[in-house]
Parts: structure tokens; C-alpha cells; sequence
DNA sequence: CCCGCTCCTGTAAACGCTTACACACGGATG
DNA sequence: CATCCGTGTGTAAGCGTTTACAGGAGCGGG
């Protein structure tokens, strides 16, 4: 089944087809009509990958993630594989496992499949790796890290406005021991949220009552870091996490102290995962909506895809505190 | 860049270089030697796309699930995305959010991508847009739903198995008034699951204390269906959920009324999906794993390509109770 | 009536690879 | 020394599209 049957069919060209196919406004309409409905009728379907052949375009996209099994992520998927295939676009997704490894195997199966653009939405992109993507001229979209550039450009996420809140909620209810889990320090997104942090201790005169831990923005990493947090004599009041994985692992190990949230300690998540607020009490975190960061990355693969040069505008993602139920005035 | 310029530096005819590429064993090992640096020097990618066209082994599979934000999906996604890396496939996915006009898009795409085989891992698979894959004989494995054939397996899941042990775990914990919250009747897994429940209670002799209330596999069901079992004069002292998302809207209406899980009532939901060991207290549940499900999938279908038509024919996964803190004895 | 134009359609050459087939080479065999 | 065979390599024909280019039909103007 191919277009010369259609071809045979409809009593027309193969190129007439094809024209049809392609929505080319240079076909009579009733030649189109017929065309249309011998591929109806053949049950015709054209074969991408010839069409690739000769038009260099795939119609796919790479999305570059950590791990899908991590909460943050399925959502981001979902809405731009949502976007992609409302546009006919097909996406094909790369898991790195925070291994630049797996991170280059990534890039090489996006190079192979010739997509038309990469979305790289992992916080530890290794700029080395990404180059072989730049070489060959394919756009690209990063999260966070990354420059604005001919060939690609940078969502900015702004970490600092979230946490800036989180403080000013925390020093609203009196607050003023506030302590901060942070994640890796080998991510630039990390070292930002716990820089936001420390300023906003500063610009209120708590900076000599800064008390940082250190997680891995895993759950156990957050368990660990509180486990620590109670140790101090002069315990926090209130903990900010670098994100909801950690709090989520330091309310349970707050728990396991046999002190509860909020009454003894008031707890600040970030990212807004599904399961925040399904924990007990309902986590007080900051939304980082990942349906908005997708739709800015794919319009702004979308844009470098069409060679727009427009404006270039700087793509930016706010974040805000949502109060639920994990803090409460001392 | 393509197979002709590495041709023209090692000195061979295209052929050759097509031959090294795809391992075959007729090239002289010297001569394969230059061809992989001539490869290595240009950092030629071979166009899969062209390989394809002619091969007409597109090296792609499709998975179609309903939806990558159910916490069931993801660990399913990964594993099976993770076999077809190793073995250089790539993978394509298709959301149906539970909706049908949406599965024949994701249908239609797996055709027109050619891809080798498709796994399809909704629980609401519809077999007249299926007739679309079988009539272009591409190998299909399915969950639960779906005939095994000539090109097409099916996995089927044990769920009795495991409500079973969750009855029989409830039962020698001595809870007689033993509820149970449904998911939706028109799919075949979710009564399975409660034909299972009901024929525990049956061979215990407990038939006449049956109580199902319906749910929607989703955590507001849940807790409706939780709330009206509540209502009962004479309340369940233990409720088995369809699946985890039931368990956790439950567990909060339960909270929510002012009781308690175990010490009120005990809980056991379905799937341990990763949030599961997170509640409070931990859920009972009942294990279905995941990545034993992509890798057997995967199996099946890679069997069906190769079409061994071998004694695979019955693939099955089994499901089992682990015991965690939502359940106490009477 | 012819010319030139606009529209529409057809012809055929790519696109980059795989693979059937042909063939060259050297060693073994009779 | 002629023949045969196995091994390794080259030639070239596709795979199913898109698209540059060519060409025919119809029409208005000169």
C-alpha cells in the first residue's frame, strides 16, 4: 500500500497525491476530493519515514527527562507530548538517570532519529554532551541551564520568587528559626532555591539563624537531612525543602520523633508533585507548574523549529507558594 | 554526512560499510577496522530513517497506556523503555486518557511510524480499533484484554491471587465485615478484582457480609465510596480497594470522619504504586510489579517479531499481599 | 488566430540506506 | 594446469515519498 496505488485509484499522479496529502493549495479541488477519498477508501497511510528521507523533517521530538519514574516529571510529558501530537509531531523520550552515560546515549538516539528538536528538561545537562546536538544544528530547549542562542534557547524557572514567599509565609507566622534542606549542590537549580533561601534570612536579619542540610531531593535524603535538623538543640520551627521528595522524607522522619506538623514544626515543600496534597496534613509547597514550563519549552522549540527570529524572548517560569496544611503561627 | 563519504575515506564500496555497520559477519576484519574509523573520524550516524524504508524494520515499538500521570504508568514506562534501549529500539507512546477517540489517534500513529510491535497497557483496550494493528499484522502484546494469535499475546495478570491473600490476611486478623471499594464495572480488571473479593468471602462463608461499594480507580472515588461505607449501621471493620488511589481516598475520608487507620479500620489497596509506602500510616497492598509486566510484555512481543513460534503461549503475572502498617487484628 | 499567461498535473530525480547478485581472488583439488 | 569453491567486496536496484521542472489546457488580449 503506497501512494502509486493511491495514485492508480484517484486516476491522477503520484505527485497529485502526495500534493494532497501535503494540503498544497495548487490542487483542484475536485481532483483533491477524488485523491482524498481513494486514500479513504485504501485505507491509505503515508509512510513517515520515506517523507523524512526526502523532506529532512521528522515531525519528531526529543524530550530529554531524568527519570519518569520521579513525580515531577510525568506531568511535563504528558503536556508536551500533548502539544506535539495536537501538531501532528510524534516525541520520543530519553530517560538519563542523572548518569551522563545514559545522558549521551539519549543524545545519540535523538541524532539517529533525526528529530527535528530537543527538549532537555533534566537539571544536571552536561553542555560537553549537548554540543553534539548544536554541531548538527538541531534546536534545542533547555530547562535552566543552557544559553539563548541561535540554535536554542533557556526557560527560566524562577526558583527564588517560590521560596522567597515560603520564607515571608513562615516569618508571617512568626517564625524565625527556619531551617532549609537543600538538594545536590552539583545543580545550578539546587544551589538557586538555597541561595533564595539564605537572602531571604538576610533581608529580614536572620542570617545568623541560617541552619542548612543537606538532602539529595530524594526522600530519604530529606529523612536524613531532618534527622539532623532535630538534633540541634535549638531545633528549627519551620523547614523549607528544596523539594517535596525531601519533605516528604522529612515528615516522616519529623513523625517518627514523635513530633507532628504543623504543631511542632511547620513544613515547606517545593514543585507542588501530585502527592503533595494527598500527605498528612497536606504539604504547603510552591508550584512549579510543569503544563506552563511545557508549553513555554515546546512553542519555544516550535519557534527555533520555524527559524522565527523574532524577539527572542526570555522564557520564564514563575513559581508561587500554596498554602495547605503544613505550617501554622507559632 | 552519509554511508557514501565514509565509503569514499575507507576506501570500500557502500556496501561494505552497510555490511560493518550491521555486523555482518562477511567482512574482513581489517577492513571493518577501517570502516569503524572512517565512522568514528566523521561522526556518522546512519539515517534510521532510510534504514527503514528499506529494511522495513522501523527498529521503533509503540506503548499505549491511559495515562502517564496515574502513578501505575510511569515504573511500567521505564522498564519497558529500558528494554528497548538496550536492544536499540526506540519508543514511542501513546496517552488515551481513558478515551477511545484518543486510542485510535495513538493507533494511527503506531501505523504510520511503522513501528515493529505495539504494547498495548490500558486496561479499556478496545478491540475494533485494535483491527486496525491485526489486519497490518503488527505484533501486539496486551494486558489482560485480548486473544493470543498468530501475531498477538497476552499477558494476563493474577489479580486474584492477591485479593485473595488480602482477604485471607483480613480474615485471620479476625475482621469479618470485610468491605470492598470497585473500579469501574465496564472494565474487565477491575472485576476481576471483585469477583475475586466476592469469592474469598464465599469459601469463608462470609457471602451474606458482602459490602461493594463502587469507586472509579481514582482517590475522590475512593473516598466517596468510603464515606458511604461509613454511613453502614453497621460499619466494615476492614476495606480492600481496587487499587491504591481508591486506598488513599479512602484512608482520608476515613481520617476525615475521625477514626483511625489500622486501629478503626484497616486498609488494603491494589498496585503498590510508589506512594503507597508513603501514607500514613504505610499501605497494606497488594504488589504488582511493574517492571516484571514491561519485561514480560517486552519478551512477548519481541518473540511475537521474531516470530519464534515457539510454546510461548500462556504469559502470566502474578500479584501478592505485602504486609505494611494499614492493617491490624481485631 | 496566435501569443502569453495562469492553473493544474505529470515526469523523474533525488533522499540514504540494504541487499541480491555479480565478480575477483586465492587456495585446494583432480 | 584447469577447475572449483569459498570468501570478501563491489554494483546497482530498489524502498515510498517530495519537489524541481516540464508541459498541456483554457482563456483573454492583441
Amino acid at each position: 500500500m503506497n501512494i502509486k496505488e493511491v495514485a492508480k485509484r484517484a486516476k491522477v499522479s503520484t505527485a497529485t497525491v502526495s500534493r494532497t496529502i501535503n494540503d498544497s493549495e495548487k490542487v483542484r479541488p475536485g481532483t483533491a476530493a477524488r485523491v482524498r477519498q481513494a486514500i479513504e477508501e485504501l485505507n491509505f497511510y503515508p509512510n513517515t519515514h520515506a517523507r523524512t528521507l526526502v523532506s529532512g523533517r521528522s515531525r519528531m521530538l526529543g524530550l530529554i527527562i531524568s527519570d519518569i519514574t520521579n513525580p515531577f516529571f510525568p506531568e511535563l510529558v504528558k503536556s508536551f507530548e500533548d502539544q506535539a501530537v495536537e501538531r501532528g509531531q510524534e516525541v520520543i523520550i530519553g530517560n538519563t538517570d542523572y548518569n551522563p552515560k545514559r545522558m549521551a546515549g539519549c543524545i545519540r538516539r535523538m541524532v539517529e532519529r533525526k528529530v527535528d528538536g530537543v527538549a532537555i528538561m533534566t537539571s544536571e545537562a552536561d553542555p560537553a554532551l549537548v554540543t553534539e546536538l548544536t554541531r548538527r544544528n538541531i534546536p534545542t530547549v533547555f530547562m535552566d541551564t543552557g544559553k539563548t542562542g541561535l540554535h536554542s534557547a533557556n526557560i527560566r524557572i524562577d526558583y527564588a520568587q517560590g521560596i522567597h514567599e515560603a520564607v515571608q509565609h513562615l516569618f508571617s507566622l512568626n517564625h524565625r528559626r527556619i531551617a532549609f534542606i537543600a538538594g545536590p549542590m552539583n545543580l545550578e537549580s539546587a544551589r538557586m532555591r538555597r541561595d533564595a533561601y539564605l537572602s531571604g534570612l538576610k533581608s529580614r536579619g536572620l542570617s545568623d539563624k541560617a541552619m542548612v542540610e543537606k538532602g539529595d531531593h530524594r526522600i530519604e535524603g530529606g529523612a536524613m537531612a531532618m534527622r539532623s535538623l532535630l538534633k540541634i538543640p535549638q531545633r528549627p520551627t519551620a523547614v523549607i525543602s528544596s523539594n517535596d521528595l525531601t519533605a516528604i522524607g522529612a515528615l516522616g522522619a519529623i513523625l517518627h520523633a514523635g513530633l507532628k506538623v504543623p504543631d511542632d514544626i511547620s513544613l515547606i515543600g517545593f514543585d507542588d508533585i501530585s502527592f503533595a496534597n494527598l500527605t498528612q496534613p497536606p504539604l504547603t509547597t510552591v508550584i512549579l507548574s510543569r503544563t506552563q514550563l511545557a508549553v513555554t519549552a515546546f512553542a519555544a522549540l516550535e519557534a527555533l523549529i520555524r527559524k522565527d527570529e523574532g524577539p527572542h524572548v526570555d522564557y520564564s517560569i514563575p513559581t508561587h507558594l500554596v498554602m495547605r496544611g503544613s505550617t501554622r503561627a507559632l
